[in-house]
DNA sequence: ATGAAAGCGCTAACAG
DNA sequence: CTGTTAGCGCTTTCAT
C-alpha cells in the first residue's frame, strides 16, 4: 500500500546526492559518518527498500542461482532431493542469493539470461538443457554426477563405488560370502558406480559375481519390495544385501521380517544415505553415509565463486568421500 | 562465450526499429507479417535472448513468485513439503512463472520487492514473516492453514478435520469403539485439526474420549514407533489406530508387525496423505487422501491472477475436501 | 503499422 | 568524500 518511493526521494530528504544513498545502501566505505546517519535515517523515515530488478539491471548481477531439478519418477519422493534442496536453500540464504528453483522439463530449458548461476542436481535424462547452459557464459556446477576430462564441465560429486565398496568389504570381512545387491535406478549414476563398488569388492576377495544376485531396484520401497520378494526365492538364500538406499533397506527389513526372517541374525543388511530413518527401523540400520548437505553447501559457495570471479574460468572436479556408519543391522558369520 | 547483444542490434540487422522488435518479442499483433518475419530471422540469427531483468524493470513486473518453506525439523522428510514443491514448481512452469525457493528463517525475511507474489507452505513459527508480507501489497496466499475472516488473509486448505472424521467414523462403522490416534507434529495447524475430527467422530458415536489414548507424534517415523510402544502397554489393546501420516502409519504397522501383531487381523490402521508407500508395504494402507499437489497449482494459478489484476483484491478462502480412499488395512471386527 | 524519445530505478565512471 | 552524467536493456506512450 506504498507509494512507490524511489532513491531519488531519499536523496531529496537527507540532503544529499542519489550517488551517496547508493553509496550507503551498497555499503561503501567512502561516506562520512555524518552523511551515513542521514541517509539510513531518511530510508527508515520513508520506509524505503531499493528495487532489486534497477539494482540487478545496473550491476549487471543477477545475485541469483537456479538449481535445476531433473524429472523423473520418484525424484520427489527421494531423500536426495530433499537434502539437495535444503543444502543449496540453506546455503544461498547465508550467500545472499536468490535460489531458482527448475523443475527440468523437455520443453522448458532453463532460461540461462536471467540467473548468475545454474546448479543441477544430478543430470538424468536432462543432457540438453545441461549443454544448452554450458555453452552459455553461465557458470555451472553439476551435483553427483563425474563426467571425464574433456568434458569439461565442473562438478562436484560422492565417492558412489568407494563407498559401495567399502560397505560390502565391510559385510566381507564379517564373514559373508553370499552377498546380493539391491540396486538403485538405474538411470542414474550413484546406482551404476555403487553395483560397480559392489562387484570390485566381491572381486578383490576372490568372491565370483553372481548377476542373479544383483537385483534392479529404482530406490523406491514398492521396488524394494519386490526386489526382495525375488531374493527370497533364491536358494540359498544370502546372508547379506548390499540395498541402494536406506528407504529400500527398511523396506527389505520389513519384507524379512513378514517372513520370518531377522535382520541381523539371518540376514545382514547395510543401506546408503544416512537417512534418519535408519534409526527408526527394528534394528538400527548399518549404513554409508554421503554427505549430501554438505555437497550442496559447497556446490553453492563453489558456484558463488565462480560468480564473482567471472574472470578466472576456474575448473572445479571434487569428490566427496562417504563414511560407513555401523550400526546393528550387519553381523558376523 | 557469446558476445552480449541487444535489442538495438536486431533492430539494425532486421531493418526496423527497436520498438519493432520489442513488439514481436511481445507478440503484440501490430506488426506486419513481413516485419515480423525479418525480426524472427534476426533473432534467430543473431541467438538473441532478451534481457529479463531490463524487460522486468521497464514492465514493473517480476514474472515470478515465492514459495517460502518454514523451517522445522523434518519438514525436508516430509512428504507434505515434497509435494507443495512438486505442485508449485509445475504450476510454475505453465505460467512461466520463475520460482523462488525460500526457506523461511528468523532473521531473513524474504524481499517483498524482488517478487512478485508469494506462497506459504503453510505458517509454523513464520507468522512475523507473514505479517511482514501482509504489510506489504504483494499478494499472497497461504498453504494448508486456515485463518478467521478479520485476519484478511487469503488461503487454500484441506479439510483436515472433515478428513480425520470420516477416517474414524469408517473405523467406528466398522464396529471398532477402542480407537486410540497417533498425531502429527502439533506445531501444525494440521495436526491440531485431525485431532478434533477424531474426537468429534468419537463423540458423535457416543464413545468417550480417552485422552490417553491420543499419543503424540512429529509426522516421524521415529516419533510413530515411540509412539506405538507406548500404545503397546495399554490393556485391552485398541483394535484400531487412526495414525498421523502414512509414513507413520507404515511405522506403526512394523512395530506391529514386530510384536506379532497383524494388520488388519489384530489392529486396523488408516492414514493420511495417499503417500504411494500406502502400497508398499505388507498391507495395503487405507488412508485419507488429501489434494496436496493439486492445492498448491491452484495456490499457485490463483497467486497468479492476484498478480495479474492488480486491481482486484480478490478474497480468496478455499477449503479442499479429502478422500477415504479403502484399502487393506481395516477390518470388520 | 511504425519509430523517436522518454522512462523503469539504480549504479558506476569521472570529475571536482 | 561527493555530485554530475551516463548508462544497464527493454518497454511504452505519443506522434506520424
Amino acid at each position: 500500500v506504498s507509494e512507490k518511493i524511489r532513491i531519488e526521494e531519499v536523496a531529496r530528504v537527507a540532503g544529499v546526492s542519489p550517488t551517496t544513498v547508493s553509496r550507503v545502501i551498497n555499503k561503501i566505505p567512502t561516506v562520512t559518518e555524518e552523511n551515513r546517519i542521514k541517509v539510513e535515517s531518511a530510508i527508515r523515515k520513508l520506509n524505503f527498500k531499493p528495487n532489486i530488478l534497477a539494482q540487478r539491471l545496473a550491476k549487471g548481477r543477477a545475485d541469483n542461482i537456479a538449481l535445476v531439478i531433473p524429472r523423473y519418477e520418484g525424484i520427489f519422493f527421494s531423500f536426495y532431493a530433499n537434502q539437495i534442496i535444503r543444502g543449496v536453500g540453506v546455503a544461498c540464504e547465508s550467500l545472499k542469493l536468490d535460489l531458482l528453483l527448475h523443475l527440468s522439463s523437455e520443453r522448458n530449458f532453463i532460461d540461462v539470461n536471467s540467473v548468475g548461476g545454474v546448479l543441477f542436481a544430478d543430470v538424468i535424462s536432462n543432457n540438453e538443457e545441461l549443454k544448452n547452459v554450458l555453452s552459455s557464459d553461465v557458470p555451472c556446477i553439476v551435483m553427483n554426477h563425474r563426467f571425464n576430462k574433456d568434458a569439461n564441465v565442473d562438478f562436484i560429486a560422492i565417492d558412489n563405488k568407494k563407498g559401495a565398496k567399502e560397505a560390502v568389504d565391510y559385510l566381507i570381512h564379517l564373514g559373508h560370502k553370499n552377498i546380493a545387491h539391491i540396486t538403485g535406478n538405474m538411470i542414474t549414476q550413484s546406482a551404476q558406480e555403487r553395483i560397480e563398488g559392489y562387484k570390485l569388492a566381491l572381486q578383490e576377495n576372490n568372491i565370483p559375481v553372481k548377476e542373479g544376485l544383483i537385483i534392479k531396484g529404482d530406490y523406491s520401497r514398492p521396488s524394494a519390495r519386490r526386489a526382495m520378494v525375488t531374493l527370497l526365492k533364491i536358494k540359498p538364500l544370502p546372508t547379506a544385501i548390499f540395498v541402494g538406499c536406506d528407504d529400500m533397506a527398511q523396506e527389505v527389513t520389513s519384507v524379512l521380517l513378514e517372513n520370518g526372517l531377522k535382520v541381523p541374525d539371518d540376514v545382514s543388511i547395510v543401506g546408503f544415505d544416512d537417512n534418519p530413518i535408519c534409526l527408526a527401523g527394528s534394528v538400527a540400520l548399518t549404513t554409508v553415509r554421503q554427505p549430501l548437505v554438505e555437497m550442496a553447501a559447497k556446490a553453492a559457495s563453489l558456484l558463488n565463486k565462480m560468480i564473482l570471479s567471472k574472470t578466472a574460468k576456474t575448473s572445479t572436479k571434487t569428490i566427496l568421500a562417504t563414511d560407513l556408519i555401523i550400526r546393528d543391522s550387519c553381523r558376523q558369520i
